[in-house]
DNA sequence: TAAGATTGACGTTTCAATCTTG
DNA sequence: CAAGATTGAAACGTCAATCTTA
């Protein structure tokens, strides 16, 4: 049996789905200001940045991922059209793709870095203490799956 | 000048990303297989049902929601080409337009409503304390536009 | 000239289906 | 048949331009 929220709960829930969207589009609308790529393209090449390899299996970036598989494979598409990554055969497993990551990729990441780094700043960092950011977090992990 | 953000805020602010992306999926998912239509169609059918008129100025119902002009034009299309909304033109502004909620729309709105009323208890309330919303709700408002 | 709203063209996401190899 | 990954077609979102009236 799950009980109805009450109305201070679903005020709260109301608030974070329009915070946290308004969140994204300040931080996505301060990457478009700078000329750079949108956040998924960011999370795609963080990850692979983080491989010592610069390399993931699709199923494995995929993984990472909140992302269904067909859109990865698409976005992948506009990545790899822009030279920043490359896809490459599995040796031993011919249904497999590695995802490379190129020097060009790894450029853009690092361009992208610090003005994400400065969205987050501006538009939550500064905005909380440090005990709101702990009890946040908190929060966060008794909501994750 | 906005300071480096630290490891742990960084951390949280994906952690906020990652979990909303999380919930928001879980309650689509809920709606779906309900057979019933996305939550943002709910969010129009619900400022809709609000006004005691039953309707909006098409400028005021995109004052209310976070969409930009062009989608909430194309999101009212598919709406009215299901009956569930119509647009009217008022009279003393040639330019203007009402929006007005349909019976067939009011009836949408009441069977979504226990439908995510009970995604949020399962997927949100249920995980939380009455602290922890609290919090939360607070958090929240510091975030806010 | 600005406000209110829509549109055409184009880019992205989604659905179901597909193709290939294990 | 299942796993890994992609694709065609359709739905949806975005950009810049447009149309009409204030």
């Amino acid at each position: 049996m799950t009980q109805k929220p009450s109305k201070e709960t679903i005020q709260t829930w109301a608030r974070l789905v329009r915070v946290e969207q308004e969140l994204l589009e300040k931080v996505e609308g301060d990457l478009k200001i700078a000329g750079l790529p949108p956040l998924v393209w960011y999370d795609v090449l963080l990850e692979l940045v983080r491989e010592p390899s610069g390399r993931l299996r699709y199923r494995d970036l995929h993984a990472k991922l909140l992302l269904a598989k067909h859109n990865l494979s698409r976005l992948l598409d506009r990545l790899e059209a822009d030279r920043l990554v490359a896809r490459e055969a599995v040796e031993d497993d011919a249904r497999g793709a590695y995802v490379d990551i190129t020097e060009a990729g790894r450029q853009v990441q690092k361009r992208i870095w610090p003005v994400y780094r400065r969205a987050i700043a501006q538009h939550f960092a500064s905005k909380l203490s440090s005990m709101d950011v702990q009890q946040l977090d908190k929060i966060l992990n008794k909501l994750r799956g």
